[in-house]
DNA sequence: CTGTTAGCGCATTCAC
DNA sequence: GTGAATGCGCTAACAG
C-alpha cells in the first residue's frame, strides 16, 4: 500500500501540515463554522500539498454522489443530445455535473447503465427507457431519484417529462393534407417507444379529421435509425397504391427516408411531400430544405433536471408542445 | 443511519443469510475459488435479498473503478459521438463501463470534468482537449491511464490517437484544384486547437504543391460551430477578389457554410465548390451531396481504448488516415 | 479453501 | 468551536 500513500494525500496529511484534526479540515471543506486562523492553515496545506479529496470516499461517506446520469438511447441522435444541454445548465447551476450513458435501446445495456449509477451512487438518474418495462425499482428503491424523458414508462412510477407527439403528428399530417398531397403514409418507430406508437396515433387522427380511410399497409414501423427511413420508403414506393407523401417520425429515419427518395429520382415536394422530426441544423441545407417537428430540446432537459433537484410528492407528466418547421419538402 | 440500514442490504446481510464470513460473499461475487456448496448458498442469499454489490465502497478499498470517462468537446457534433462507439465496443468487451461528459471546449468545465475523474476514480479517461495545454497531470499523477484523442496536446506526456490532418486537407484542397476550381478558400477553427491549425497547413501544402501563392485572406480561422461556417462564407463573398471554393475543415462549420451559400443563391458546384469534414449520414442528401473528409471514428476510438487497456511504456502517437469521399458539391 | 481482521478516505457523532 | 473516535461497505492480508 506505500504506493498509494505516496499517491493519494489524504485528509489526514492536511490535518497535520495545519495542525488540527480532521475534523477540522473536513469542517473547511465543506464550509462549516471554523475560526478563521485555524481555516487559513488549513487553506495552505491544502495548497501545498495539492490536495483533492477523495470523492469516492466522501460518497461511500455520505450515501450519495453530486453527479447525475442522463442515459438516452442514442448518442448520435442530435434529438438526444441536445437534451444534455439543458440538463447540464440546470446541474451546473446546482452543483451538479453530468455524465451521458447511451443505451443505444437496448435494455441489457440500459440496466447495466442502471446498475452503474446505482453503484456509482449517482445523485439522480435522467432516463430516456429503451421499453415502456424497463424496470427502474432498483434506482427508487434506493432512493435515487429518477425522471423519464421523452417516452413513458407503463408503471407510473416516475415523473415524466415529454412533447405532445400526438398534437405533433397530427398537425405535421395535416399540414401534408392541406398543401394538396392525398395519400399519406406514415414511417415509424417500433412498438416499444411510446413516441412511435403516439406519432401513428396523431397521424391517424389527422386522417380520421377529414373523414379518409387508414390504411394499413401505408403504415410501417421500423426503427429510429437511417435504415429504417430507408427501408420504409423503398416499401411504401413498392405498393400498388403508393402514396404521395410520408410522415417520418424521427430525425435519422427522416435522413434515409429522403435518401431513398434520392436515390430513386422521385421529385420533392412536386411528386412527394415529407415532413421529419427532430429539427437539426441540416435539415436547411437538405434537396430540398427539410419540414420538421421542431421538439423543445432544451426545455424538455431543463424540465427534467429540475423535476430531479425538486422531487414532487406526486409522480407528475409534463407535456410540452412542438412546433411544425415548414420549408420546402411539403410544399409545392 | 437507520434509513440507510433498511434501503441498503450489504454484504454482512448476505453473509449471515448464507451463514459465510463477508470474506465468501465477496469471493463468491469477484469469482474467486469457493466450495460449490458455498457458493450456492452465496447465491441464493444474494438473489433473495436483491443485493447490489456497493461499488463506491469497492472502489474506495480498490483504488480504482471500472468506468471510463470520455471527455468530448462538442456531444452536439456527430463526429465526436459516433467516437463513442468504437470505445464502447472495447469498454463492454473488457468490462468497464463509459460515460461521456461534454467539454463545450471550455477549459473550465473540461476542469471539472477532470475534477470528477480523480475524485469518482476513473478507471481511464479518454480526452479531446480543449487546449494544448490542458492539465492532465492530476489524472497521471494517479496514475489513472490518460488517451488523448483528435487533438495533440503540447507536452507529450499521454498517447494519442488522431488523423492525417495534413494529409486529409492537402488531398481535399487538391481535389478542389483539381475539378478546375481557381481561387480557394479556407475555414478552419480556432488556433487553439490542433486539428484547426493544421488542416489549415494541409491546405496551404496543396496550394504550394502546385506553385499557388497563399492569399492571408482566404485563411479563416472561426468556430467549429454552424455559425462559424456562416459567418465565414459571407466575410469570403465579401472580398474584393472571392475564392471560387472553400474547405470547410469541420462538419458543422461546413452545414453553416452550406446554409450561407444557399441563402445567397450560389450555384453549387456551378459556381462554387464546397468540401466539408466529417461524412455524417446527412451528407448524402444535402443539396447537392456533400464532398467530405470522412474520418474512421470507430477506428479511432477503439484505439484510444486500447490503448488506455494496455498503457504502453512510451507514450505514443497513432495517426490514422481518412478518406475523401467526393460527391456533387465539388465536382461540376 | 475459509474466517478474522484491518483499513481505504472521509463526515459525523459525541465529548470537551 | 474543536478533537477523538467511529463506521460507511467492501476487499485483501493473514491465519488457520
Amino acid at each position: 500500500m506505500t504506493k498509494q500513500d505516496s499517491l493519494m494525500t489524504t485528509i489526514y496529511d492536511v490535518a497535520r501540515e495545519a495542525r488540527v484534526s480532521t475534523a477540522t479540515v473536513s469542517r473547511v471543506l465543506n464550509g462549516r463554522v471554523v475560526r478563521a486562523e485555524l481555516r487559513a492553515r488549513v487553506m495552505t496545506a491544502v495548497e501545498d500539498l495539492g490536495y483533492t479529496p477523495n470523492g469516492v470516499a466522501r460518497n461511500l461517506r455520505r450515501q450519495t454522489g453530486s453527479v447525475w446520469m442522463l442515459i438516452i438511447s442514442d448518442v448520435e441522435s442530435t434529438y438526444f443530445t441536445s437534451l444534455v444541454r439543458g440538463v447540464e445548465s440546470v446541474a451546473s447551476e446546482n452543483g451538479y455535473s453530468v455524465v451521458v450513458c447511451n443505451s443505444h435501446d437496448d435494455p441489457e445495456l440500459e440496466a447495466r447503465h442502471i446498475e452503474v449509477a446505482l453503484a456509482e451512487q449517482m445523485a439522480g438518474v435522467i432516463l430516456s427507457p429503451s421499453r415502456p418495462d424497463t424496470d427502474v425499482s432498483r434506482l427508487s428503491g434506493r432512493r435515487v431519484p429518477v425522471v423519464t424523458i421523452d417516452r413513458r414508462l407503463a408503471a407510473q412510477a416516475t415523473s415524466t417529462v415529454l412533447v405532445d407527439n400526438h398534437a405533433a403528428a397530427e398537425a405535421a399530417t395535416s399540414h401534408l393534407l392541406d398543401g394538396g398531397y392525398k395519400r399519406i403514409g406514415c414511417i415509424t418507430g417500433p412498438r416499444q417507444i411510446s413516441t412511435a406508437v403516439e406519432r401513428l396515433e396523431g397521424y391517424r387522427r389527422a386522417l380520421a379529421a377529414r373523414g379518409l380511410e387508414l390504411d394499413a399497409a401505408l403504415e410501417l414501423m421500423e426503427n429510429y435509425r437511417e435504415d429504417g427511413g430507408y427501408r420504409g420508403i423503398n416499401a411504401l414506393l413498392a405498393l400498388p397504391e403508393p402514396p404521395d407523401a410520408v410522415l417520418a417520425c424521427n430525425g435519422l429515419l427522416a435522413v434515409g427516408a429522403l435518401r431513398a427518395l434520392h436515390d430513386r429520382g422521385v421529385a420533392i415536394p412536386r411528386d412527394f411531400g415529407i415532413v421529419g422530426f427532430d429539427d437539426s441544423p441540416w435539415s436547411q441545407v437538405t434537396n430540398p430544405p427539410l419540414t420538421t417537428v421542431a421538439q423543445p430540446t432544451d426545455a424538455l432537459g431543463r424540465k427534467a433536471a429540475e423535476l430531479l433537484l425538486a422531487p414532487e410528492k406526486l409522480v407528475s407528466t409534463h407535456m410540452l408542445s412542438t412546433e411544425l418547421i415548414v420549408r420546402g419538402s411539403s410544399r409545392r
